[in-house]
RNA sequence: GUGGGUAUAGCGUAGUUGGUUAACGCGUCAGUUUGUGGCACUGAAGAUCAUCGGUUCGAAUCCGAUUAUCCACCCCA
């Protein structure tokens, strides 16, 4: 038998509900928020990914999954950014009116260890804004994002934000890293011994006890903001204040994707282990003219769905039952199970209900009791009298009450009556 | 990329110091007299014990490799 590769995942019927859950309550805030879905290729060039992502990013570095084809070497997008920018910027989205609100529900490809919640093919929920520059944008972003995870059920998400400055700011910021830890370069672990140079900013979000300590009072960033960096972050503060968003400045948050600027923000669950970022995002004003395009501000964030899914089931999230039959009909003999059929398919058709008749040949007895473990709302039985009579009788399967029906005439009606009177009664309180 | 744990029917598990036909629960299917479900009872199907190799008279059980999975690091969503 060949088996599913790691890293990949198939969803049964059991569980594909839960992925609907989440992905009609995502695209119902998404239109809330004034957001309309893209979509866009599963491969790029790679290139595009490797300029904007970062060439010195692990993501690029070690976890691209790149075929070479016959005119270019692809890649499967490891995130969602970089090829929604390419898709606005090329169809010319740029060119109406600001700002441009997107959404997508994707899955990504990374080369990583895999573990729960961590996967080779992964899906994300994202959203970028483009063309606002103004801090209200970033606070607009959050806010969606905060809005879903409550609607979600998942308020127990911590955000954190940090601001971690334009390329100007940065770089000052990284000369007084480099000072404060030049003493104690010797000691600090290997991998952060090579972000000395590389991205000193990294070495603060290291998780070594020995690092750690050694960081203790590193500087941080938010006291080397320039003034406009400074002001843009404090606007957003009193921003989500304002909005009672409650949030924590995170000075750790350092984000793994080079095309970051200005604020950053991530929401963390407690509640699924390690792999505890659910959500991710921040502003990225460079990307745009990085691709080639014209100096663009632009922000978003991204949503990893099977780490929402497993801190939604953590915190026991109602998901509800997945979708019930309304009526089984039980027949007897060839020529009922063909009645039986044209009469499911035209209550299908006319009244929009799930209606089931028997195609695995069981018995009689054996149909009630499937009719049963499919949580069949209405049972119809065909047998030879009813066929020859036109009489039977709709059972209510909850509360075993026979409503009589015509087969021959107003059948479909008196179902539907019935359905709903039972309903509403069932609505009344005693 | 590093370190560690696990692997037995569709699912969840038992299997004692290696010793005959690998057990149980759930689920599936069929029955419990002829046309009305849920409960209960009876029975059946379903496992090359992850794969390959080794040790042994004999391996689900011990050893090695491979694969998958889980945990931690790393990184990220």
């Amino acid at each position: 038998m060949i088996t599913r590769n790691k890293g990949a995942e198939d969803v049964m019927p059991s569980e594909s509900y839960i992925w609907q859950t989440v992905e009609r309550a995502a695209a119902n805030v998404a239109q809330l928020y004034g957001f309309s879905e893209i979509r866009f290729p599963t491969f790029e060039k790679t290139e595009l990914f490797v300029r904007s992502v970062g060439e010195t990013t692990d993501v690029v570095q070690k976890e691209m999954w790149t075929v070479k084809g016959r005119e270019s070497t692809y890649t499967l997008r490891p995130e969602g950014t970089a090829g929604c920018m390419r898709a606005v910027l090329q169809n010319g989205l740029l060119n109406e009116s600001m700002p441009q609100k997107v959404y997508y529900q994707i899955s990504a490809f990374r080369h990583e260890n895999v573990q729960k919640g961590r996967l080779w093919e992964f899906h994300q929920f994202g959203a970028e804004m483009v063309g606002a520059a103004d801090p209200s944008a970033d606070a607009e972003v959050i806010a969606f994002a905060r809005e879903l995870l409550d609607t979600l059920g998942l308020s127990e998400a911590r955000l954190h934000i940090n601001s971690i400055g334009c390329p100007e700011c940065r770089r000052a910021y990284y000369d007084k890293l480099r000072e404060y830890f030049a003493p104690y370069r010797e000691q600090l672990c290997s991998t952060c011994q090579s972000r000395f140079d590389k991205n000193p900013m990294r070495i603060i979000d290291c998780k070594s006890p020995e690092d750690k300590a050694i960081a203790k009072d590193a500087p941080v960033i938010t006291d080397y903001l320039c003034d406009e960096c400074r002001e843009h972050f404090d606007t957003l503060r009193s921003l989500l204040d304002g909005m009672g968003i409650a949030y924590e400045v995170d000075p750790r948050i350092v984000r793994g994707l080079d095309y970051y600027t200005r604020t950053v923000f991530e929401f963390i669950s407690d509640s699924i282990g390690a792999q505890s970022t659910i959500c991710g995002g921040g502003r990225y004003d460079g990307l745009i003219s990085e691709m080639g395009g014209p100096q663009t501000p632009a922000l978003g964030f991204a949503m990893g769905i099977e780490r929402v899914i497993l801190a939604m089931k953590a915190v026991g999230y109602d998901f509800g039952e997945p979708s019930v039959c309304d009526l089984y009909i039980a027949s007897m003999g060839a020529d009922e199970s063909r009645r039986a059929a044209v009469i499911a398919n035209s209550l299908r058709r006319e009244g929009g209900f799930r209606v089931e008749t028997e195609l695995c040949g069981r018995g009689f007895k054996a149909q009630l009791k499937y009719a049963n473990k499919i949580k069949a709302k209405y049972l119809l039985v065909i047998g030879q009298t009813e066929l020859e009579t036109g009489k039977a009788s709709i059972k209510n399967m909850k509360t075993g009450e026979q409503t009589p029906v015509d087969l021959n005439s107003g059948f479909n009606d008196t179902f539907m009556n019935t359905y709903v009177a039972d309903r509403v009664s069932a609505e009344l309180p005693d």
